[in-house]
DNA sequence: CATGAATGAGACTTCATTCAT
DNA sequence: AATGAATGAAGTCTCATTCAT
């Protein structure tokens, strides 16, 4: 996936990714409005009109962050579903790396689950809007496969649990540091066992 | 001896609450931080400045729409634990009354999933992060009954299911006035079947 | 309900100068800019916007205060300066009397000795400027007629110790409730003595 | 003293001081309530907001123009009063160097006169209300000294007589810029002789 | 007379952003 | 690349004042 924006403020490569780091850590936690682009530049140690070297704007700085957040998540969904697996592997595959994504990219999908939804709404972040679904989108099309197949059971509203499903992983980037970093995969296999088999014991 | 106020004919039964729900659908369309008092003064017809002869700032506005809504909740939650239920009726009566509690205040509860995060760290904010797990520790209370009583299954991790069960509900608090408001109840039924048995078939 | 005829809530008729000096009050205590018009009906027991009943604005209450103090300083200055006194009996006078309307009127001299200055310069209020030198011009003349008549010492700067003496004078208005307002005459007294006999001991 | 700016070519040697140089003058000129940033800023020849560059508001810089007017104060008087004098010399000395302070920094003097007991009751502005009885309290002990020395008139009322004089020099930093900047020995030694030896021409 | 709601102007302050050095 | 000063637009809030009830 070709990425869409050229850095268009002069900037030595080393030190971008290291300020959108931070930017990232600052905006996720005290979100994006309440954010001062000089609070940024003190974490960063330099002044706030030194940012301005490395980036437009503020907004320029979670344009970037969102959409390379978003556009690595497109492409760990779109190599799942290409793999050519099974209804049940898929979603497997779909929620494990939902959860490793996140994990690695706490940030950024801190912000993505906070402020996405605000920020769509400003020109040049209709992008956001369009992402939104893709997840989903891929949950309900992975069901409604299983439920054909016989996989997962019939009369499946898939349509709700494909959102049921997102909100569940989605939520765990709002867990903390604590909660989702370490071990995405302690995340995803205890989930996947829940979803999958229920609460109620089995007969 | 003062009487009673009894407004004859234009009788103005309580401007606050009126304009407390303006304020939460605004907040909820925007976010806190980028609503203006302007705006909120706009969609209610009067002017910024006016809006203080009820309030005493933009930060009491939302205060009190989120405290309102959390001791609502909280109420609600107390009388389905003292109800001397089964764990299994108790955690359906949880996820069912937390889906209509949402679904009959829509705007604060996308207030309180957006941005409770943020605002419990200002100060006269910190029942925002008290009342944050009220809801998962009831959750996985129930759940360890569950478990005990044989109802759900053993080895559960009440911890994480607790979460996940969590996420699930409050997710639909940003499903928008077409996903959550109507019908709360055909939220709840679906959620729980997946919940209790799982995608998987039943042998 | 109340009688028809009678205003009845207070037995008082005139509402006006008792809500005038509680005006004073606050004026003297908070500087007339930073008091509100409020904070004025709070301490009268009623709300900001029933003053407008009673007065014009909140310029037209220390313009009443002001000019009923001025009207009356000036008033008990003529009377001395038309008593036919010699040029010492004049200077007591006019110092024993500023000490006793001073003491008086508490509130109404702190006010003009703080604010005066300021609110000179507003329209409508040039009185203010115009009573300023009142005193001090007294004063000069009285020190001139009796270094004329040798009851003062020749070679007097007449000009700048009525300036002196003024402000001795005023002064006493800063002094605060335990200061002057109990026994003006025991400061007139003293600072006649210092005045007029000075520091040193006489040979 | 101040030193001769020698600037180089377009060397900007403090802004601060010169900034509050002209915020001084305005409020000593229209109050400080009365004073808008916005006046300031005009004066200073840039627009309101980029005052918050230099100062965190206009409360700090009343506090800054008072704090150091206060400081030079206090060591002038504690030179005074360390310097071992006897009781004349040192009454002399306090007022002769009060009159030259005030002369010297006359828009501060004239603020502390008119402004300090309201803006003592602020929190952070404690010090205001610590610092006024400092030159009262230093007169009083060094009548009370010549009084037991027999330089002064025994029978002395040394607290009064302290505030008279205390009142009479302050009084000076009302009188304006052609009153008392020019040539403060020349109020000075007039002052001392009416305060020494009084009016009465001696026998 | 008093109330309670509302007005309208303006105050202080914040902040993203620019630019000469 | 960075600094420090300044801009300009907004935003929150205050307050004297008005007016129908």
């Amino acid at each position: 996936m070709p990425t869409k924006k050229k850095p268009t403020a002069t900037s030595r490569p080393e030190r971008r990714p290291e300020l959108l780091a931070i930017a990232a850590e600052v905006f996720a936690a005290q979100g994006y409005d309440a954010t001062t682009v000089r609070r940024i530049a003190d974490e960063a140690g330099m002044l706030a009109g030194s940012l301005y070297h490395h980036f437009d704007s503020k907004e320029s700085m979670v344009d970037e962050i969102l959409s390379t957040f978003l556009a690595g998540l497109r492409t760990t969904y779109d190599a799942v579903l290409d793999a050519g697996l099974g209804p049940r592997e898929t979603l497997e595959a779909l929620v494990t790396e939902s959860f490793r994504h996140i994990g690695r990219n706490l940030a950024a999908a801190a912000i993505y689950r906070t402020e996405a939804a605000h920020l769509a709404t400003r020109p040049g972040f209709q992008y956001l809007a369009e992402a939104r679904p893709v997840l989903e989108r891929a949950l309900r099309r992975t069901l409604e496969r299983g439920v054909a197949d016989g996989v997962f059971r019939a009369g499946l509203d898939t349509r709700l649990t494909g959102r049921f499903v997102r909100d569940a992983v989605w939520g765990a980037a709002a867990w903390g540091p604590t909660g989702a970093t370490d071990a995405p995969d302690e995340l995803a296999r205890p989930y996947l066992a829940l979803l999958l088999d229920g609460l109620a014991p089995r007969p």
